[in-house]
DNA sequence: CGCTTTCTTGAAAGCGGTCAATCTAGGTGG
DNA sequence: CCACCTAGATTGACCGCTTTCAAGAAAGCG
């Protein structure tokens, strides 16, 4: 499922919280990441964070750094984080077509997130995130059924959705007293994606990307 | 300014509202706005709306399409729109790393958009859409001075920072009633560009882009 | 000059936020 | 193996920003 393009050799490890790119210094290659999760984020001087993207296994981190453009927000490691390094330029010819496509994927993805945060209630955001991550994680072929593994925190999903914790606890309480999810301990079991779709307000043709 | 990449002869041109590529209808050129606005949407099955992008003169609409990928959202004219027709294919070399860059940017722009609508109250959004709105037209060289051109209704506005119609209203006489900006019949004057970044809560070092 | 879109205003309600305390579980060291 | 520690999850009470609903004024346009 999740390709390969360079040798065993080139590999970094990051812990929970350390830094996989800060903002504004060049970093001198970008990952894939073949396991984990990480985040980019941003922070308000007043301590407010909103994070703009997450990373899951497969993921390219990030395609534009090779467009010679310096992390404008800083990436860190959500769990422990097992990555490719791949060499900071533009590489040719099929991993060329590669990365733009993950270029266009990441905006399309951050473009739905933008109708979400402008226009979706809380229910309908964390339904939404719940169903993109699951689905991520099936096409990245770890999904069991109709588990994943969903190593956040509700402070992180807070930060995701736009929401406080504390009403990221009481909406997932709503939802799984609703039997619309199963959510607990980092694991994730979604009974019907269907209800889960609805629940999202997605409309009927929507892609989720 | 506003580089043009083809001769006069392949103009389109749009009215308000006018779509200028429908959702999953796969184009036949891409766009360079020379002369008026365009935004990007999506509905949601009760009718909310969120703008997901605004086109300005000099924008390219939608590098992406050359990638061969269909438009997910509509894109429709704001005001009279006159726009370049461009192959929708990739172009090579130079024009090839500008249509990168493009991608690159509106991505960047709506990364600090998730951080708005998921963070940012209602003032700080407007200032923040305010500002971005002028510096873009000031790039694209069609500023005059402190002034420009905003040619949106207040409810493009709400669909834009995912508030009401309502609320942008009183936010926007609380802004003028300040004295933090002039924004009357589509025309806009930023008397105090440090006072708006504040009041946008724009970290100290952040790009607006 | 009438029609339609846009802007403005008021009152009331609600969703989500804030503050603060408590509970729980995983991890650590003795 | 258990006491302790800390991050994370949970709960309750209250607050307030933003929404909703409904009218009316103003402005743009044919």
């Amino acid at each position: 499922m999740l390709s390969r393009v360079l040798p065993n050799e080139d590999l970094s490890f990051f812990r929970p919280h350390e830094f996989i790119a800060r903002e504004g210094e060049r970093p001198d290659s970008l990952f894939q990441i073949l396991e984990g999760w990480a985040c980019r984020y941003r922070l308000l001087t007043d301590g407010r964070r909103q994070i703009t993207a997450l990373y899951l296994p497969g993921d390219y981190c990030e395609p534009q750094w090779a467009l010679g453009r310096p992390p404008s927000q800083p990436v860190m490691a959500v769990t422990n984080v097992r990555a490719a390094r791949l060499p900071c330029t533009l590489p040719s010819g099929a991993n060329q077509q590669l990365f733009f496509k993950s270029l266009s994927d990441s905006c399309e993805r951050q473009s739905n997130w933008l109708v979400t945060l402008g226009r979706r209630t809380a229910l309908e955001r964390l339904a939404h995130l719940l169903l993109e991550l699951f689905e991520r994680m099936r096409q990245a072929g770890l999904a069991y059924g109709q588990q994943c593994a969903l190593p956040l925190t509700q402070m992180d999903i807070a930060d995701i959705t736009g929401l406080t914790p504390v009403h990221v606890n009481r909406t997932l309480q709503a939802m799984r007293n609703s039997g619309l999810v199963e959510f607990q301990s980092k694991w994730l079991r979604v009974a019907d994606l269907v209800a889960l779709r609805e629940a999202a307000a997605i409309p009927a043709g929507d892609a989720l990307v």
